[in-house]
DNA sequence: AACGGTGCTTGATCTGGATCAAGAAAACAG
DNA sequence: CTGTTTTCTTGATCCAGATCAAGCACCGTT
């Protein structure tokens, strides 16, 4: 593996503070591998052979039951799926297939149960990385529980405009997908959209803009407990 | 305090293969109380200053939002919650409160993490119980996103009837918390029994029998990866 | 530029589930 | 035991959101 993937992996939280002998053992076993748009990448009830890292592009994470499928988590460089599977060496729970062309590192799962045991240091950024995913879980339950589907809208809105920093963006994802990530259909969406103008939300194809951000907290109500995703 | 709670303690998976003397040092700093019912125990916000293990009783952990309310889950005994507020120290994401009389033991936080630091099998043991904590929400999730309230209770008899071995049971707790844990009022939980009646099931107080479980089964459609909760 | 194809929107309708209201049945307190 | 409170049920109504059905906009292809 060419040695400025290793270096952004190893940036990352889950790899930064390992001792590099471990470090190097785990990319020895590890590769790179590119794919198309649009390729399902694992499949619910498969075994966790490799832990996924996402280098570049976008992975949709998908539920399906009973014919019906439903959108839980998108993926974005630099971070990795599915951890808990693969520690635990359960069947995965998602399904996840690549949205854009991405390019997406597999570390042999063997691999990462056997430096997790012996680095203290792998282990701990392991608990931490699997108490932050819990608790990202814990908000959506609480998202999905709590809100209506307007709610649910009008504070993703919010969050997006805290993660761009701006009171205009783009979505960055297509709006099937968004209405099925918060639970809802495409039609609906579109009228939920329509029914955030009152509250200062314009959208025009992609883009969104917020006209009055004050009044659309006031209706939306944030919460750090289950909005705050990086805490 | 008694050592015939730390038996207790000792034989649940996250503290049964830590070493002797850091276990000892964990129930020095530890203490048992015993809590009325509903009696809140933690709340939302709250820094984690304790694990909380339930030895006898049982806890609901729940979560509030704009005046709504809605049950998350028991806890019973023997085991731990909430772990991943703990470990990461961390705001808790739900309220925790008694159902009835319960004796559980507090275990101070920074003893938690000061011990899993320099443990590893300690380590190792939280992991494995983060990643099914992790999973389990996940699999709450498929639940309320990917089926009606009347599937989510059939599949809900099922899951009791495995636990309890039997195709007669009674309801662990009363209607009103199951109606919010599955995500439904109680008025429309009531209306829900009645219709599963086609499917076999009889409900006479909390009481409930399952005639034809087969024919309950083929509406229910349980699924491993949504309802065994023990992977 | 014409063509499918796909995703998005809009309107009409339907339905699952919430809400409101009231009675029945338990649980609890004195 | 009796009165009180709470839960559970049932019926009537209402509403959010799903479904169905067209039309529209966008996009890459040829």
């Amino acid at each position: 593996m060419p040695e400025s993937y290793e270096e952004d992996i190893r940036a990352l939280e889950l790899f930064a503070e390992m001792e590099e002998a471990n470090f190097d053992a785990l990319m020895r076993g590890a590769y790179v591998q590119n794919f198309p748009p649009r390729i399902d990448l694992i499949h619910e009830e498969d075994r966790p052979d490799f832990l996924h890292v996402v280098l570049t592009g976008s992975v949709d994470l998908y539920s399906s039951w009973n014919g019906r499928e439903s959108s839980m988590a998108t993926v974005r460089p630099i971070s990795t799926f599915i951890l808990a599977a693969t520690i635990n060496d359960l069947p995965y729970l998602m399904s996840a297939r690549t949205l854009e062309r991405s390019r997406i590192v597999l570390v042999p799962s063997t691999d990462v149960r056997q430096i997790f045991s012996k680095d203290p240091a792998f282990a701990r950024a392991i608990v931490t990385e699997l108490a932050q995913c819990y608790r990202s879980v814990v908000k959506n339950t609480k998202d999905l529980k709590l809100r209506t589907s307007l709610e649910r809208l009008a504070n993703y809105i919010l969050r997006q405009q805290t993660l761009s920093g701006s009171t205009e963006f783009d979505l960055t994802m297509e709006k099937r997908r968004l209405a099925s990530f918060l639970g809802m259909t495409p039609e609906n969406l579109s009228r939920a959209f329509k029914g955030l103008e009152p509250y200062g939300v314009k959208v025009s194809s992609n883009h969104i803009s917020i006209v009055d951000p004050d009044e659309l907290a006031r209706f939306a109500k944030p919460n750090p407990l289950i909005d705050d995703h990086t805490t």
